[in-house]
DNA sequence: AGTTTCGCCGATAGTACTATCGGCGAATGG
DNA sequence: CCATTCGCCGATAGTACTATCGGCGAAACT
């Protein structure tokens, strides 16, 4: 039946059955679940091995939520390569929007984690969560430079930083709308998402000039 | 020196500190750092008296989670009054932006508390959070109709609710780069919000088409 | 084969917290 | 003035969890 194991292959074996143990945990409620007793009970190894593998509670969480979040970004990094194949530049940006949208609402449980986890200060997830925030937010920095967005000097870039920023808290109020089932249509999130850049797109001239000017600018432009 | 208290007037005092202390603990540091006892301590009763005002330690959280989120939306509330005063329909717009900002900004406790406890659904904060949050997209909505969005029918009320959602969000998410000191001009911020609305304001000529006839059409009319 | 290593485990000391109980003493009410 | 109420408290039972220790038995080494 089962090979005779090595003890390599034996303490990895037990060590993935803990962090696959947590992972179930950890997505199916909040950390306060995870408890270095209850993963081992879990995973059906004796209280006491999980300090085998694992110098602490913390140490397994830190590890695994730099799994998690890792596997998320990554998830998320596909948007930019799929978004590269479609046709028209419309389509393009829509389907910068339609990926990632895609992936939250594929994933809502890892979705809600990074949430839930961003802003506690004293979890052991949230440097990793801040991480992964931070590396999103400047993937869609890149985003918007590769969309001929100005970055020179720090003032543009810090726009670009704004503009990322509320892309990315959008993308996710309405993600997070579709999953509660106020919005089920993913097309019309879409729809908005990409208002949303017709507004921000207009800080592209923001040289110098304060919003105001500019708004009065289009407003005219839209009336003529 | 103190007047003798009546028994009434005994209890209440004790209570107030107790939640007075439970509020400091909270702002502070994070749920799990109130507990019964520690806030026994720090308001200098013993334990036990501590359950002759609660039922138990939700029975605190859900008390003060109530008188939390009460006093921060009645301090959002009040951006829509000051907004009328403003003399311009553009200054209005600002300023519907500027005091909420300025709210979020000068509570980053009270702020950095509902951001955190808002996807916890297990936390007995968890609740009164939503109801919040809930609330404020309410009060939003009816801002936007008041500014003359259209809201006929459940297609047009739920757009709306998808306009606030992304109103609020960015508000949040730049108020939370000025704390972290990534944006440190509050009128850059607000003119970036503004873009934004520039953006979603398009939505009100959404009638049956697509984002992108309208905004092939603005695109022309801004070349034009 | 004999010896060492090591992955696992049962038991348990230690910590932190919740919630209750019985009682003390001062305010309350006749 | 006496009996009662009640706000407060010290002590403590109960619970849940962390982390460690000594030891067992099978793999690894020689």
């Amino acid at each position: 039946m089962s090979a005779p194991l090595t003890r390599r292959e034996a303490k990895e074996r037990t060590r993935k059955r803990l962090i696959d143990a947590a992972r179930e945990l950890i997505l199916s409620g909040d950390e306060t679940r995870v408890a270095a007793s209850t993963v081992a009970k879990r995973a059906s190894v004796a209280g006491a091995t999980f300090y085998e593998h694992f110098r602490s509670r913390d140490d397994l969480l830190k590890a695994l939520a730099d799994d998690l979040f890792d596997e998320l970004r990554e998830k998320l990094a596909t948007s930019r390569w799929e978004a590269l194949a479609a046709p028209s530049s419309e389509e393009k940006l829509r389907q910068e929007f339609q990926t990632p949208l895609a992936v939250l609402a594929a994933n809502p449980d890892l979705f809600r984690l990074a949430l839930r986890v961003r802003h506690y200060p004293s979890s052991p997830l949230g440097d990793s969560s801040r991480r992964f925030s931070g590396n999103t937010r400047s993937d869609v920095v890149e985003e918007l430079v590769d969309r001929g967005y100005p970055h020179d000097g720090p003032e543009e870039r810090r726009r670009l930083e704004m503009i990322a920023d509320v892309h990315i808290a959008a993308t996710e109020v309405l993600a997070l709308g579709y999953l509660a089932g106020r919005y089920p249509d993913l097309n019309e999130v879409v729809d908005m998402l990409v208002l949303v850049t017709r507004g921000t797109r207009l800080a592209r001239e923001w040289h110098g000039r304060s919003a105001l000017e500019l708004d009065a600018e289009v407003v005219q432009a839209r009336n003529s």
